[in-house]
DNA sequence: TTTAACTTTCAGAAAATTCTGAAACTTCAA
DNA sequence: TTGAAGTTTCAGAATTTTCTGAAAGTTAAA
């Protein structure tokens, strides 16, 4: 199984690329190469497609099942496994921000949340604990933000992204039919 | 200058994380050692601070001017440049979306459109091409939709995550309004 | 059971990245 | 100009990450 020159320089990028998005170089090649692919593929054929150990394969199957990522099939009559990219392109960059947020974010929140127990022994440590503060709140809006909006159903965000900066507008007059009812805008300190 | 053991548990952890966010340790280090101090820091005690070698401060501080993450000032009387993070949090979330959009998804979207300007040679090529074209539009819309988010005011972007899902209910609400002037919804194909 | 087909593991090799520190360079006050 | 105070550069050392391939492990048909 050789890759033709259109599908080599796709999954040579995004080997590149991938390994800036959590995984290395070879596991993005793998995970690139079965996006593509029109069927599922065996851990031999990608070792030769990406001419790299049968070994090296093992562990980046691994690696792309830790990140749920991928599907293994059972072929009748054929002892080998055989792996596709699990669910749709939307379904893949839900899962990466999702298990980044839980390798990256979580793990900065909680430690952001245990440093602001702690009182401040002093000015330069209280001046310390107000940064912190804001970047834990920045980190906790943010998250939560994306996660309702994945949990949102695919039509409303599809029409939110459509809308894009127009999203602006209509809450400007929702404001105007609703204004009133609230206290002051609560603006950013900067 | 020392850093007290909170401050040292925050730069640490940091440094960790910041190489997910695309610059090194010491890098990562430096930048939250720079966040939580409330004066401008020079490289020395950068150097001494994090007990690394003032070559790899230069090297960092190039960096993080790279990123337009640090700003430098001029204290008179004093010879040495001193540095501090430019702008406040949010600016800095900022900064760093962009600068990883720069780097990783715009050369991306290069290639994908280049590839997608060839004709597929037979059947497999115009599946990987089909999936390609969906990565590419993906990658569109969140690209432009995160600058519109950026380019859209403070207060309205604060309204906006405030009111997170609910901006399902706004949405629906504008089109109970609305409804009939246009098309009917367009769903996401899955 | 046996055994052939296949997968996983992991120690050490290879490669890539990061870091150091000495030397070269720059700048400015005297 | 000179030289002291500072900065940058970069070759090679140190460290970290990734990869290989042989050996150990697993599985299922016969």
């Amino acid at each position: 199984m050789e890759m033709s020159p259109m599908i080599e320089s796709f999954v040579f990028h995004f080997g590149e690329m991938g390994s800036r998005w959590g995984f290395n170089r070879t596991v993005g090649q793998m995970y690139a190469l079965m996006v593509v692919s029109d069927k599922p593929l065996n851990a031999n054929q990608m070792a030769q497609a990406l001419n790299i150990s049968r070994g090296n394969v093992s562990m980046g199957i691994k690696e792309l099942h830790s990140w749920q990522l991928i599907q293994q099939h059972h072929i009748p009559g054929d002892r080998k496994d055989y792996f596709s990219p699990k669910g749709d392109i939307w379904d893949m960059a839900n899962t990466v921000f999702e298990e980044r947020r839980k390798r990256e974010v979580d793990p900065t929140l909680s430690l952001l949340r245990d440093i602001l127990l702690d009182a401040p022994a002093d000015d330069s440590e209280a001046y310390a604990q107000d940064k912190m503060r804001e970047i834990h709140d920045l980190l906790e809006t943010g998250t939560q933000w994306v996660g309702e909006l994945q949990r949102m159903n695919p039509d409303n965000l599809s029409t939110l992204m459509k809308l894009g900066a127009g999203v602006a507008k209509v809450m400007d007059f929702k404001e105007q039919l609703l204004s009133s009812t609230e206290g002051k805008s609560d603006k950013r300190d900067r």
